[in-house]
DNA sequence: GGGCTTATTGTTGTTTTTACACCAAAGCCG
DNA sequence: CGGCTTTGGTGTAAAAACAACAATAAGCCC
């Protein structure tokens, strides 16, 4: 032990707290871990930051390992640094969140030897170390920059409705179903900043009147905040 | 030098941005590095994370090494952790902001002998390391903070005037003077919130009409926060 | 008392937000 | 094919919030 000790007497970690939305639920993808300490409990996807290793790309190794993506949305959100949080040693960790498209996600071979899955928020239970504490911090960090930062689209495919939209920040900012948001006003207010354009394409192979699909428009977006314009919702 | 190096080999460390207001200007307390690297230049206020020692002591340590004052408001910002932010090795830095009624402030030993001074935001030279960036990251934050949480009245003395307060928004986030914020719409505004009491007392020593001295109620905002109402200005 | 300086207060027009209900378009099923 | 089911799509009116704006009050100084 003493030489565990010894290695970990004072390391740095990222740990990144992953977020999907699927079936109208936010998830969050979390490993099953093999070792000790903790070992069979869930825990956020996270690795030691290596000597010449700047601390974003190191959060962006941990999410490419395990899903494949890169240039995915990744944003720092506070460090962690108990003395006791770590039961071996001193480790203080950066804790970061990263949105993903889920549909973009497939198991790669890190993942499934780490046992990844993805998470419903409510459904997750008692995590290993300081995780649930990690993860709260950047639930309501999330909660907070999909009010005031065109980030939610991150979660959702390319093209999307707007009803599906709408769920998602009823699901991210957990308001009761079509009771939180006002269709008509959601939809009078997002269009009305001009960042969504209509694609030509409607949804398919619903049992019902299709709804037409809408993609963000990145640029338009950055010429607004250019122009002093804040994303508001 | 390799000592050195080897001594930093992976160390962290906390830097603190100390805000205060004086004289209707935002002020930032700095050092002057007294020793290679930097020696010479304006700093932040620093130190290295004791083994034994969390994160937010560590930044209320190197708060009260120099300012005297505990219990005041701190926050965690940011990490910076780029590996060659520091010549001399791998440190990453957790970066807090502090908010201190400047009129508490004295010297104290450890800041004389670190030549400890106020600085005017806009005055701020090139800085120590990545301490420029450091300061600017802190800035942005207390000033989407100062707007959504009543974090402005702890750079005020405890009993203040709406005037003062109004000076310290306009000079916090940066607008032109009586320009940026309309007096009666700043003051019905403040007022409407219903958390702060008017004091007995009047403004004094001043040669023109006294003003009214009012002190924020902190239990009572914290009884609407309870209520579900949020700070919004 | 007159002049100087800052404090204090209310109204109106405009914009933004909220609350609310019905028809449309597709698949499904009989 | 016709009706049922399901979700998509839309407008208006009342209320609230915001923005613009200027005249009187209270103290010091001389």
């Amino acid at each position: 032990m003493s030489e565990v000790e010894s290695f970990f007497k004072s390391a740095f970690s990222v740990d990144n707290v992953i977020f999907g939305f699927d079936g109208g639920e936010l998830k969050v993808l979390l490993i099953q871990r093999g070792a000790a300490p903790f070992r069979g409990k869930w825990a956020l996807p996270g690795d030691l930051v290596y000597p010449n290793e700047d601390l974003d790309t190191a959060a962006e190794r941990v999410l490419e390992q395990l899903t494949g993506l890169r240039g995915v949305y990744l944003e720092q959100v506070r460090t962690f640094g108990a003395v006791n949080r770590h039961p071996l040693g001193r480790v203080i960790t950066v804790a970061y969140f990263s949105l993903i498209k889920i549909s973009d996600f497939t198991l790669t071979p890190a993942s499934f030897a780490q046992s990844a899955r993805w998470h419903t928020i409510s459904e997750v239970g008692e995590l290993a170390f300081d995780h649930n504490e990690i993860l709260d911090i950047c639930l309501q960090r999330l909660q907070r920059k999909v009010r005031n930062a065109p980030v939610g689209f991150e979660l959702l495919p390319e093209k999307f409705t707007l009803t599906e939209l709408q769920q998602l920040y009823e699901s991210v900012l957990n308001l009761p179903k079509n009771k939180g948001l006002d269709k008509r006003n959601f939809r009078k207010k997002i269009l009305s900043m001009n960042v969504l354009v209509e694609c030509a394409e409607m949804q398919e192979g619903v049992a019902h009147r299709p709804a037409k699909l809408y993609q963000f428009d990145r640029e338009r977006y950055d010429q607004f905040v250019a122009e002093g314009y804040s994303f508001d919702i």
